[in-house]
RNA sequence: GGUGCGGUAGUUCAGUUUGGUUAGAAUACCGGCCUGUCACGCCGGGGGUCGCGGGUUCGAGUCCCGUCCGCACCGCCA
């Protein structure tokens, strides 16, 4: 038997017992007459000591162990002289009778500690080091508990976890696949799936009538902090039931996760926010509501005063920050810069300091003080707060107002980690018009169900179509989407027409599902939720690279592995493949 | 595809604006001393292709051009 215990469970009741613990060591204090050296492992730390005066011999062998060496001791449980607050076990120490060093280790790249001095690119190269530490390792313990709680509270409502396939067909719609070469028949492909989508429809044609799944999806794009190329989603679907049943039962889940890996009780229903409101209220169909600060409309509002930029736009937006109007030059100069980066894209900002029983604006000259009176009972500002104009082209002005906001509550500390507000985001537009290929794009993928009083717009108006579509968001990050799906193939047709489908391209691409529609299809709808970015919600964590072990750099490259790589000629060969490179 | 920031001891960074002696600091590492440490302490030591290539110059870590790599973002992500 390697050991008798953890390194992370003895304590003063342990006081004399005999016992043998593995681990790592994780720093060694050589006091010359003694060594203290901390023992590591998952479940934390134990102090081991060393007398010079008791056994030189091996207090000798202690001195020379190395950080990350794996070493075993036998010795016996003992109380501190000197106890230590700041851990769990810091009111005992082995004292050690017997030391066998099971593996050495080279100095380490870098610090395993919860503060360490490696870079991430260093920590990603050396991943395995990384998991040592206890930030990343709680994460993956932590997203551990989701996987668990999640299959708990599903299993209990009666849905089957089943596996889809990896390798599917490439379809043109959404995001670029990874493709699979297939050796048996040269010059086709397969692909790895963005999600199981259809795969889980045919499982409600096939009866299974609530379903889920814990899966990797693939998606050949550009990455990003909180985007990979193989992610992984908890795939669900349900058979006979409507939106509000989806909503009800997922809304169960995220409230059943949120009490048994935060111990956080959501008592109240999550608010419903249309996709309309969402954008006109927070110029994001995202919302992050952890603070108010809501967009105002003052085109009709502040036009018609003789400031040029304001009368040629679509649209006039603001948003009021409360108690900044007291900020400097300097800070609005700040501001103004901010909004005008590229990625934010206004033209530059107006503001209205509300201070000193006065207004002043960076507009004086267009606008009285009776005309700033009217801006600052609008927003309903108070001595003391600030408003900050947008204008122009209205998608490009409420997105930037949009940036400004989440700046603002930045600033202002409104967006606290520690506090977490989720709502449905709901009828979204059922499709996208594309200006550079000149069609419409379906927003959530073609099997999503129009609202049913949307229908008669089909025809003559699709950009108006709402979708029976559903978001979960979370401080302003997108947890989850999901749709009721289209089960009638009048519709189905109607869908694919609409998107430019010919009725035969429509067959060879989802055949397989109109056909099986045609046996029987039952209504039905789902969502799926990104399990990395809901762990990530739960640690904290900007990136979800910390939130899984083995994730991939902003390139799609895993510098530990060193993928992606060439292959070798032969297997080009067997494959039909010639790199044209 | 684009924008911004970065690349200098094992590591994290300073030095680059204004070119000029032997490129520094902290930490890690190595050696010595130390019997209650827990960020142990004290003394000493080793450690550099300044990402790479080219150019300007008497002289380049520093200026210019190119390139590679990393991070964030835009496009993209049904």
């Amino acid at each position: 038997m390697y050991r008798t215990n953890s390194c992370g469970e003895l304590n003063g009741a342990d006081s004399g017992k005999e016992v043998t613990l593995c681990g790592w060591v994780q720093k060694s204090r050589d006091l010359g007459g003694m060594t203290f050296v901390d023992l590591r492992d998952r479940y934390g730390i134990t102090q081991l000591v060393f007398d010079m005066e008791s056994n030189a011999t091996l207090c000798g062998k202690a001195r020379k162990l190395g950080r990350e060496f794996v070493i075993q001791v036998r010795g016996i449980v003992r109380e501190r002289s000197n106890k230590n607050p700041k851990i769990s076990t810091g009111g005992i120490e082995i004292d050690v009778t017997e030391l066998n060093i099971l593996s050495g280790s080279e100095v380490p790249p870098f610090t395993i500690e919860d503060e360490t001095d490696g870079g991430d690119e260093l920590r990603m190269k050396y991943r395995y080091l990384d998991l040592r530490r206890n930030p990343v390792k709680n994460n993956i313990l932590l997203r551990h508990k989701v996987t668990k709680a999640t299959r708990g509270y599903l299993d209990s409502l009666d849905f089957v976890e089943v596996e889809t396939p990896v390798l599917v067909n490439s379809t043109p719609e959404g995001a670029r696949d990874f493709l699979v070469p297939s050796r048996m028949h040269p010059g086709t492909f397969y692909a790895l799936p963005q999600s199981p989508q259809t795969l889980k429809q045919l499982l409600m044609v096939a009866g299974f009538d609530r379903y889920y799944q814990i899966v990797k999806c693939f998606r050949d794009e550009d990455l990003r902090a909180d985007r990979q190329p193989e992610f992984t989603q908890i795939d669900c679907e349900m058979s006979f039931v409507e939106r509000d049943d989806v909503l009800s039962t997922f809304e169960g889940m995220i409230k059943h996760l949120f009490r048994e890996v935060k111990k956080i009780d959501f008592k109240e229903p999550f608010i419903k926010l249309s996709y309309s409101e969402a954008m006109e209220s927070y110029g994001s169909d995202k919302p992050d509501l952890r603070f108010g600060m809501k967009i105002q409309d003052v085109t009709s509002l502040v036009k018609g005063q003789g400031f040029v930029v304001f009368d040629g736009a679509e649209y006039i937006g603001g948003i009021l920050a409360k108690g900044c109007g007291n900020y400097s030059r300097k800070q609005l100069d700040d501001l103004t810069e901010f909004v005008k980066r590229p990625q934010v894209g206004a033209k530059g900002l107006v503001y209205m300091r509300y201070g000193n029983g006065g207004f002043k604006s960076s507009v004086d000259k267009f606008y009285s003080e009776d005309e700033l009176k009217k801006w600052a009972d609008r927003f309903g500002a108070c001595e003391g707060d600030l408003i900050l104009l947008i204008s122009g082209d209205k998608k490009q002005s409420l997105s930037a107002l949009c940036e400004l906001r989440l700046e603002m509550g930045n600033w202002l500390g409104l967006r606290n980690k520690d506090q977490y507000f989720p709502l449905w985001v709901v009828d979204f537009p059922l499709l996208e018009w594309d200006g550079e290929t000149g069609r419409f794009y379906a927003m959530h993928h073609p099997f999503t169900s129009p609202k049913p009083e949307d229908i008669h717009l089909m025809e003559k108006d699709p950009g108006k179509v709402r979708a029976n579509a559903y978001d979960l968001v979370i401080n302003g990050v997108e947890i989850g989407g999901g749709s009721v799906r289209i089960h009638d193939s009048n519709i189905q047709q109607l869908m694919f027409k609409t998107l430019g489908f010919s009725k035969e391209e429509a067959q060879r691409q989802f055949g397989f599902l109109m056909n099986a529609f045609k046996f029987g299809a039952p209504p039905h709808a789902g969502i799926a939720f990104g399990m990395d970015r809901l762990v990530s919600i739960f640690t904290g964590e900007d990136s979800i690279r910390d939130c899984m072990a083995f994730p991939k750099n902003n390139s799609g490259r895993d510098i530990m592995l060193e993928t992606p790589s060439p292959v070798a000629g032969q297997q080009l060969k067997e494959l039909g493949i010639s790199v044209n490179k």
